[in-house]
DNA sequence: TTGCTATATCGCTATATGGCGATATAAGTC
DNA sequence: GACTTATATCGCCATATAGCGATATAGCAA
């Protein structure tokens, strides 16, 4: 996080980035969460899909996913457009390919830390 | 939640991760996602600070703060270790600079776009 | 119109989790 | 030992949310 200096004035205590900024954060990390649409996001990523299709990449039902994808719509990640009878939908924040290639990398190198303690046994 | 599927050979047609990985992604993306937590998170990039300095910086209850800093350490985010009778906590992993880096470039970026909306008015 | 398909929404239950007060533990001082 | 301080954990409540079945809506075709 930036440390700017923010002229909000706050109770003096802790703060750079005011409660709402910090709460739009959060929300955004909310929204990657979840498993079910971190595997709708990574289907995305292949291009743009109709709704039946995420429904078979996810794995779960439709009611599901298509709450799924209201939140990363609202979250701003992922975009809609109607073309007849489907609703088609692609990423449309490009961070998300940022955030999910550090996570992953974190994630090889702690399963190597691991792999490797365990090599030593 | 409750485990449902169970991770059979992909059907070739939507995972690149196994579901493993995307629900050891999503806990991680959880534990940035309580605007407590980023606080704490927030306070600790200026350095490392013990308990009651996160307690007076979060906000809120000494119960809580304890809470949420067993979670961000058992998400391998912050380490803590013992001195006399504090516990100093600092940040252990260095890709959460890059991920709050990336998600306020976003919220800027929207927060402009919403601005020049509202400057065509 | 009727029927069909694709998607969205509703109602519900179960579970997870944040916040709180109270209490327990740990570590220091006397 | 007793006492104090710093932190962790427990018990409880309230809320949020994932999952599900059922239903509603939207768009196309006959």
């Amino acid at each position: 996080m930036p440390k700017r200096a923010q002229s909000r004035r706050q109770p003096a205590a802790s703060k750079q980035l005011p409660d709402a900024a910090l709460e739009l954060i959060a929300q955004r990390f909310r929204a990657l969460s979840e498993p079910v649409r971190l595997k709708l996001l990574s289907a995305l990523m292949q291009g743009e899909k109709n709704v039946t299709q995420l429904v078979e990449a996810a794995g779960t039902g439709q009611a599901n996913v298509s709450k799924h994808l209201s939140i990363l719509k609202h979250a701003g990640m992922i975009a809609t457009r109607r073309e007849g009878l489907a609703t088609l939908c692609s990423i449309s924040d490009p961070a998300i390919f940022q955030l999910c290639e550090i996570m992953c990398a974190r994630l090889k190198d702690e399963h190597a830390q691991r792999s490797r303690h365990l090599e030593g046994l």
